[in-house]
DNA sequence: TCTATTCTTGACTAAATTACTTGGTTATAA
DNA sequence: TTATAACCAAGTAATTTAGTCAAGAATAGA
């Protein structure tokens, strides 16, 4: 799993869209306008987004985006996974063929380090975000800390394209 | 914080580092040997894994690298944030000066969720790996998953860096 | 039907990052 | 003194990121 700028974006943009939900769909147009973000690049981004089922976009006048399914459903690992490609996998491409003392050390370990975070990554909803964005709004003080992932409610989310 | 190949290559050489410390100072070469990494690539990611004091690193025949501090005081999150610049802060570095309804909406909640994958890899040490590898050695099964953060015993790891 | 709107697609480009090479210089144990 | 290793700096190829440009296709409304 990879967590770059790219999948900043991505999260970014998906949380505009659930903000600002009551006006249906939401035109790319004007997330790149309050995000800075280029309009071009968002539409790459959202392509992905789209074929993973977590948009719907639908054209014309009076078109564009909403979520593919409840907020409450859609987690930030979601978002992020959907936008990378998967890390490639280095030397031992699945098999177990390197030679030394420890074979596929690498693999194995970095295999089960990157599910946890896509554990963790999972069980952070969109919604959460919002929740915690709608609470802050104009205030100055740092916004405090998100529900850890054993103490919430809502862990209806399944990630299953992991 | 980023999270790419990069940082698996520094806690898959810092893992190995840990693995074969009874042998005291490991060399970059046996390193790059084992794990198939390129040897001068390792030693710009040591060169920085150095100046945050998380190796030492002693010159001369015999000589090599050694862990800073015990293996129970060296997070993952340490050795990934070592090798990698800080991701830059997009629009808003950091001022309140963005327009739009949403202002700064970017930069406060990617700061919170990133303290938050901070926190999570910061409550990883390399000894939980360590320990996870030599009971998995040989295993054709799959490895169980790691303790999550909030059942963890040794919760010694004070992160300062990040 | 026409037209403006908006998604959708593809190809192409510049900048940044990653992974790696090359060629040194220092320190030090033997 | 010599081989061994960490250190250091510059450059380079491949990849990824971020973005542009130019089209096409669906659709609401005039």
């Amino acid at each position: 799993m990879r967590l770059t700028t790219r999948g900043r974006y991505a999260v970014t943009a998906m949380l505009d869209l659930a903000l600002n939900i009551e006006k249906s769909p939401v035109t790319l147009a004007e997330i790149a306008d309050r995000q800075g973000i280029s309009q071009s690049y968002l539409e790459q981004l959202f392509s992905k987004l789209r074929k993973q089922g977590l948009v719907d976009g639908t054209r014309g006048p009076g078109g564009g985006y909403k979520l593919g399914r409840s907020a409450e459903l859609i987690s930030v690992g979601d978002v992020i996974s959907a936008v990378n490609e998967p890390v490639d996998a280095t030397q031992c491409g699945g098999q177990k063929n390197c030679r030394g003392e420890n074979p596929c050390l690498t693999h194995d370990l970095w295999q089960e380090l990157s599910l946890q975070i896509q554990n963790f990554l999972g069980g952070v909803s969109l919604r959460e975000l919002m929740d915690k964005e709608s609470k802050n709004s104009g205030a100055k003080a740092p916004l405090t800390s998100l529900t850890p992932i054993h103490m919430q409610v809502n862990s209806a989310i399944k990630t299953s394209v992991f």
